[in-house]
DNA sequence: ACCTGAACACCGTTCAAGT
DNA sequence: ACCTGAACACCGTTCAAGT
């Protein structure tokens, strides 16, 4: 099997997943695929670029959203369902590197002023972010007393009280 | 002058703004106090410990509020004070390090709901996390039309939406 | 065209040895 | 007690050389 780019992104999105952000590196990546840390190179130029093909998988994995609650709330599982998810999607995004805003997926009702959009997202990415490095340090013994339904909890009353004051109604979060 | 904690923090907080978190490394800190790196683990248990010192440091800056509305703009501004203080601090914040807390000095009014502190907290912090990269970038030339009135705009109204949505009055910015 | 091998200029952290 | 010097186990990236 030849080197190619999506080998190189689905080895990445591997070592995130079992190792983490902090020990995924070119030359981690490089050996999971049996090679030498210089031919990645060849297919890609260099390891932001690789982190924001590996952010886009994250978020590609969204699902569709019939409500602005409905949306943040896949935003937010999409964050959470990969190893250090937040946080590389956070600085992919920051950066402006990746080719998916999931704020194009968003349902806002007609006449809404997009501004919501990116109040909510703010809120999502540093919400996810603090969730998930408590959670991960949590499962490592670090921490004590991470309760995931009561960060679920506040998230939804933060994206309800964001709905609220934007004068935007709260559908069910089916 | 001998090394001391304080003196490596000082030396660690320029590093940071003449370089920027990437070229935080304590060989380079070491360096700037004429000393081997090595020697600074006689006065800091490791790196993280610390980043959490600076990341206090820049926290500490924050004057007092006499609201919400105030508090949140004190927030974004200590953050984006010092560069890459946005992400520095919100990592210290996510890993529970340091011993500050903002949110002890917000401004609550009488029978609010300490939930709506959370809420803000994670816009601010992802707010000024976009804002800060985007800026630097645009600094370096590296993306065009960075304009920091509007993104200050977006803030206010982002903090205006989540007080409108908790039910408190939105006093004067002054 | 694609990959290896080796190098360059770095990292955080530890620790014997000196003073 | 405090610091040096040197080491250990790594980094991202480049590039001549091979095929």
């Amino acid at each position: 099997m030849a080197l190619s780019r999506e080998a190189i992104v689905r080895a990445a999105s591997g070592i995130l997943d079992d190792y983490g952000l902090g020990d995924l590196s070119m030359r981690r990546v490089a050996d999971a695929l049996g090679v030498q840390a210089g031919a990645l190179y060849y297919h890609v130029p260099n390891k932001q670029s690789l982190l924001a093909a590996v952010a886009d998988e994250i978020l590609g994995g969204m699902v569709a959203a019939g409500s602005l609650a409905q949306w943040a709330a896949a935003y937010r599982r999409a964050l959470l369902s990969h190893r250090d998810g937040a946080e590389l999607v956070a600085s992919s995004l920051a950066m402006g590197l990746g080719e998916i805003d999931p704020k194009r997926q968003a349902p806002l009702p007609s006449g809404g002023d997009a501004t919501v959009l990116r109040t909510l997202e703010h809120f999502i990415l540093g919400s996810a972010l603090q969730d998930q490095t408590r959670a991960q340090l949590a499962a490592l013994g670090l921490v004590e007393g991470f309760d995931a339904d009561e960060a679920i909890g506040a998230f939804e009353e933060g994206v309800a009280t964001i709905l609220r004051g934007a004068g935007i109604s709260i559908e069910s979060m089916a």
